[in-house]
DNA sequence: GTCGCGCCTTCTGTATACAGGAGGCGGGTT
DNA sequence: AACCCGCCTCCTGTATACAGAAGGCGCGAC
């Protein structure tokens, strides 16, 4: 037995779990270079499972590879993360609009239930009820597009963001807007405005951006 | 020196490579298993690199990695593949919508150029100098987006798509077609419609996805 | 004193060796 | 005869070993 489920799959996929976390918290900052050797004695792993996790990583995007030159931290300056908020932004208004003309009566039912259970945690400033439902809400309507490779791709842009989004909505008020403005996304989906749930999204996730701008500003900035 | 530039770069790149055209081309069949040492002695390598390089396919998701139970050719059904070109035409629609808005004049004169470049080989029937330009064309079109993720994600997207695309524009007539629609989207984004250029970039891309489906009908029914 | 060349170190990329799990096959049992 | 259990084999996942490239440093030349 181990310790509890985490010794569970590849060791390859724990180191990059492990690694994601890192970069992701600032623990491994932008711009330093990962030696394999020193990683394989830090995890007490050789360096064959730690090479395939900075491989993952790469595909991944939170890491570069430079052959024969070694792997870096991706520096993740604040122009290139408003970038990936862009892109989620417009991607999430894309599968919205499609979703719109799509969506199941059942699916939107479960979508309008999410929105509701959401209202309680939103109250509570229960953060992190908020957020798995937040996330919960965003998947629901990927499926709705009824198109798997859509989904795919959007899940794999959000998890690139992830790393940045869990600050996010710390911001007391910008729970409560987040909230009024997936109600706002939802009745035009209810009102079969795809073009206007689009728009509404977008805005959304732009919200969210620079609410997250303002905070790496203040990170970064001094 | 080597034979010509062939073997160059690393090891598991040029397998990766080799693996993405024999997958493309059909001489790996979908749900065949990749035994990893029978693909290191076909490539007269060991199994390191090829481990790479199937990690790196699972990524762009050519193969299935199904933990220690081996690699498959991912099953590509037709429905899987319009899936991908529909999510292919939206994102560029959305690139071409951006890239309308922002878009320098001397980017736009480049397009042009491209464009009027393209009408000889159109002329010609010639099928790999089109696909070069067209290619062009819509990673010009990425760039004006001015948002180097965006552009990063489709590229992405249409690297997954191009096994497939390969034999989309051999159809005589699609060629031609294929032109006339581009100089639709380029008037469009001249009169700064960005969603008018959206539409019609969607369309066009749904116009290939359907050349394409005809084709693999031909394929895969009888 | 500064610039250029070559050696040396270190790390990546590749090969080989070892260990544990997954699935198949055969024998035993009911 | 059919089913179940256990062994056995193959293959993946991991560790270790080896070779070649990239960069740094020092020495020599101008």
């Amino acid at each position: 037995m181990d310790g509890g489920g985490e010794g569970r799959g590849l060791l390859s996929d724990r180191i990059r779990n492990a690694l994601t976390d890192e970069i992701a918290a600032g623990a491994l900052a932008a711009g330093v270079s990962l030696d394999e050797q020193e990683l394989a004695d830090r995890f007490g792993a050789s360096r064959t499972p730690v090479r395939e996790a900075l491989r993952q990583l790469a595909s991944s995007g939170l890491v570069e590879v430079r052959p024969r030159r070694g792997v870096v931290v991706t520096r993740m300056t604040p122009e290139r993360i408003m970038e990936m908020f862009e892109t989620t932004a417009e991607f999430e208004a894309m599968c919205v609009r499609l979703a719109t003309y799509r969506m199941t009566p059942l699916e939107l039912s479960t979508l309008m239930n999410l929105h509701e259970q959401s209202a309680v945690p939103v109250k509570a400033s229960d953060f992190d009820t908020y957020d798995a439902l937040n996330r919960g809400f965003h998947e629901a309507l990927y499926e709705a597009t009824h198109n798997r490779f859509m989904v795919e791709q959007a899940l794999a842009i959000r998890a690139r963001l992830s790393a940045f989004r869990r600050t996010q909505l710390r911001h007391g008020e910008r729970i409560r807007r987040s909230h009024a403005e997936h109600g706002g996304i939802l009745q035009a989906i209810a009102e079969g405005d795809g073009d206007g749930a689009a728009r509404r999204m977008r805005a959304h996730m732009l919200n969210a951006a620079s609410a997250l701008g303002r905070y790496v500003a203040e990170q970064t900035g001094s």
